[in-house]
RNA sequence: GGCGGGGUAGCCAAGUGGUAAGGCAGGGGACUGCAAAUCCCCCAUCACGGGUUCGAUUCCCGUCCCCGCCUCCA
């Protein structure tokens, strides 16, 4: 089995075949730092993420790079508005940035770039350009020359002469051709600007991907991701500029992620429709966030609608029910993962399809009801069924936490520490209870699980006794 | 106008040239004092019209509708 990807380049999947044998070096877009991170950052996030666990579970020794874009026109303006300076907004931004990553369970790149890091290396690549003549510069700007690369619009299917020229903030009468693209900004009065051959002034967008991903990941690496939105012209663009000033290939595989769309429209911030994540994160919590995440195949449009994200709770508490059940059985009876081999495969082959996160998770699902069918026999004093039991929750945090980040024993040790908080509440109320059924006064009885259900302790009744514990913690919507 | 993605049960969502995974919701059953949790069963002919084929939801053509990008954006 090979893991394939829809290559936006190729239009077509392709197998993943690595540069190196065994490694995967990736390079995902990261955000401008001058704003909250909304749930629209956080599907790609979580799917490069995904991608990122799952490469390294296939066996890969994996190499993630994410840039953060620190010197922007945002950032000016933001910090304008506030009174800022641009690098308090950036640098503001950045931690709140990751912060806000390290909630939703996304793993910290190995390499995080910054922009303003890389300007000696975003000059000399846009000096090679311009020794090639496939760059000017005027009055402190410099632009690529767009018709002089013969693969521009490659990556976007568009043809030069098709494109409607867009205007670029640094004034068009400048450029030769309105298709042409900034690579390097003049400084305007009261804006950020370092010095460069071409006089103080700024980077433009593109060149710092081009410029820290193949400083930090080398030339034709494996992976370049991000959102769709960015195929153009951004990568387009990143292409350009890298393909142009060396002749080589920048990456061999194109993987971008569909948006999050609100109702029928686009979540965007001139609709003024954003969900910022950390509110996402606390209403609905890192597991049944994610899970949401991965109920679509990453290619394809994702729509916020609370009433998904409560299926999408219903589906984390069923996987953290089962584990905690497991937990209980399986204790020194051995492992057998007989059973979970074939969920496994399963899993991997819906991942090998260009990461098919809802079949894969349709498999976890399999594994689950498995693993419950296993547990009524375990619980009979089957010990041989105790073992599978043991097997089908070992994968089940395998894939479910190790490769799809969905904290399910985050979930039960977080409710663990509140049932030890309220465990002699409980117990005392639950005796209560016990005294009322023995007298067959199951008014009282359920009255008390009623209370105790009201905040979130779950009562169960069981052949062998009463259990009880805490449930995901309760979710809006 | 150019480029691209998509229309599958009440909802979400996979998928395949040979009569369609999984989940949520709903209905029925087992278990329970009742519940909860769990298990079992039921619940679609795949936008529409043609064509190719022994056979199409899956391939081709056309129609209708939805969405994204073409400007900052994950």
């Amino acid at each position: 089995m090979t893991l394939s990807l829809y290559d936006t380049l190729a239009r077509e999947q392709r197998p993943f075949e690595p540069r190196e044998e065994g490694m995967a070096a990736l390079y995902v877009c990261g955000p401008t730092v001058q704003g909250d991170a909304h749930i629209g950052h956080g599907r790609a996030a979580v799917v490069f993420d995904v991608l990122r666990r799952y490469l390294e579970w296939r066996g890969y020794a994996v190499t993630f790079v994410q840039n953060v874009t620190d010197i922007d026109d945002k950032i000016i303006l933001r910090a304008r508005r506030e009174g800022l300076e641009p690098a308090v907004v950036a640098t503001r931004y950045t931690r709140a940035w990751n912060r806000t990553m390290d909630a939703l369970g996304v793993r910290a790149p190995d390499v995080q770039p910054l922009a303003t890091g890389h300007l000696l290396e975003m000059q000399a690549l846009i000096q090679l350009l311009l020794d090639q003549d496939k760059a000017y510069a005027v009055e402190g700007n410099v632009f690529f020359r767009v018709r002089r690369f013969a693969g521009y619009g490659r990556l976007s299917r568009r043809r030069v002469d098709d494109m409607q020229q867009g205007e670029d903030i640094v004034d068009a009468s400048d450029k030769e051709d309105p298709l042409d693209f900034a690579m390097w900004k003049a400084a305007k009065p009261g804006e950020p600007a370092w010095p460069s051959p071409w006089g103080p002034g700024r980077p433009g967008w593109h060149i710092e991907c081009s410029a820290m991903a193949a400083k930090h990941l080398g030339h034709g690496f494996d992976i370049h991701g991000g959102g769709l939105d960015l195929v153009f012209p951004h990568h387009e663009n990143e292409i350009a500029q890298h393909e142009a000033a060396h002749g080589d290939t920048f990456a061999r595989y194109w993987v971008h992620n569909g948006m999050v769309q609100m109702g029928a429209e686009k979540m965007s911030k001139s609709v003024g429709n954003v969900v910022s994540l950390e509110e996402a994160l606390s209403a609905w919590g890192v597991g049944p966030l994610r899970l949401w995440y991965l109920s679509a195949q990453h290619r394809t449009p994702l729509t916020f609608d609370t009433a998904r994200l409560r299926d999408a709770a219903a589906v984390h508490q069923r996987f953290v029910t089962f584990l905690r059940a497991a937990r209980r059985v399986a204790s020194d009876v051995g492992v057998d993962d007989t059973a979970a081999a074939v969920h496994r495969a399963a899993f991997a082959a819906a991942m090998d399809a260009d990461l098919n996160a809802p079949a894969a998770v349709a498999a976890v699902h399999e594994l689950v009801t498995a693993g419950n069918e296993a547990l009524t026999a375990a619980e009979r004093g089957d010990v041989a069924a105790s073992a599978r039991v043991a097997g089908l929750a070992g994968a089940l945090t395998e894939l479910g936490d190790g490769v799809l980040g969905l904290h399910l024993e985050a979930a039960l040790a977080d409710a663990a520490g509140v049932e030890r908080q309220l465990a002699a509440l409980v117990d005392s109320l639950l005796e209560q209870r016990a005294a009322a059924r023995a007298e067959r006064d199951f008014a009282t009885a359920d009255g008390i699980r009623d209370q105790l259900g009201a905040a979130g302790v779950v009562v169960e009744d069981r052949p062998d006794g009463v259990r009880w514990y805490v449930a995901d913690a309760p979710t809006a919507g």
